[in-house]
DNA sequence: AGCCAGGCTGACG
DNA sequence: CGTCAGCATGGC
């Protein structure tokens, strides 16, 4: 992740889990082609979100010390625009799992149904389209991939996509409508749906609440209660890019970087 | 060894 | 509408 200050790389930077670690820099396949974390046509300056000004987003920040705090923790932090299928495949994976399991079982996921990319003399996988997943048997793809009860939501989403359920208009859609979609979907409930809205369908304003930003909501504003309640107060707190915060709240969060008592 | 993890589904009230 | 047990697996 360009600029990234050594403190979050695309190894672990928990919005994405297929990238590897390559001679100075990374590599990984995405939508059907090698992407570097160096490359500079559109598709990549898309996907790293090069247009954004971050600086921006963190002068809107004043007036809001918790969020200013979480931003400057975190510099040249991005919030990547990913394929929408590829982050729903992947935050399906994520439920009730810690990041380097997720990123073991997305990459066995790609590495045994997605297609092999050869790259300067060693071999990445890209995901799985859901014409070939719709077909895998349940229980061939929880042995092999080793991702349990997930297997069949997974599956079952691929079957939706291939029938016709349009990921791609989940980027035009008002939020609220969005996820109402997306839910409809197998394995995908109120927190999964803001991960893929928000990685994956450039809605800056979806706000996933996993357990560091429960914990992180509750220390700093006070508020507890439902995923959806948190998540929309966090709208109000935050402003119409609390998504882009987010991700520097569970970041600081989840390392340690904020003391959570 | 036992709790925890970027939670969801289905049942039940 | 909200609540909640059950769930596969492995990291720590």
């Amino acid at each position: 992740m360009r600029n990234i200050d050594g403190k979050l790389t695309l190894i672990d930077s928990a919005q994405v889990f297929h990238w590897e670690e390559t001679e100075n820099g990374y590599t990984a396949a995405v939508n059907g082609r090698i992407m570097t974390d160096r490359d500079e046509d559109e598709e990549a300056q898309t996907y790293f979100d090069d247009q954004r000004d971050y600086n921006a987003v963190a002068d809107r920040c004043r007036g809001i010390p918790e969020a200013e705090t979480a931003i400057k923790m975190l510099p040249g932090l991005r919030v990547l625009n990913q394929p929408c299928w590829e982050a729903l495949i992947a935050f399906i994976l994520s439920s009730n799992n810690n990041v380097k399991r997720i990123r073991s079982l997305v990459l066995s996921l790609c590495k045994n149904y997605g297609d092999r990319y050869t790259y300067r003399s060693r071999e990445f996988y890209g995901f799985p389209g859901a014409e070939t997943l719709c077909e895998v048997p349940i229980d061939e793809l929880a042995q092999r991939v080793k991702c349990g009860y997930r297997a069949q939501y997974l599956v079952k989403s691929a079957q939706m996509v291939k029938q016709g359920f349009d990921l791609e208009i989940l980027k035009e859609l008002p939020l609220e409508k969005a996820r109402t979609e997306l839910a409809k979907l197998s394995g995908v409930g109120p927190k999964v749906a803001d991960c893929v809205l928000l990685f994956g369908c450039r809605h800056s304003d979806a706000f996933p609440v996993d357990i560091w930003v429960k914990r992180l909501m509750e220390k700093w504003f006070h508020e507890t209660g439902s995923v959806q309640y948190l998540r929309d107060r966090a709208r109000q707190i935050l402003g119409s890019e609390c998504g882009l915060i987010q991700q520097a709240m569970f970041h600081a969060a989840r390392t340690g970087m904020i003391d959570l008592e």
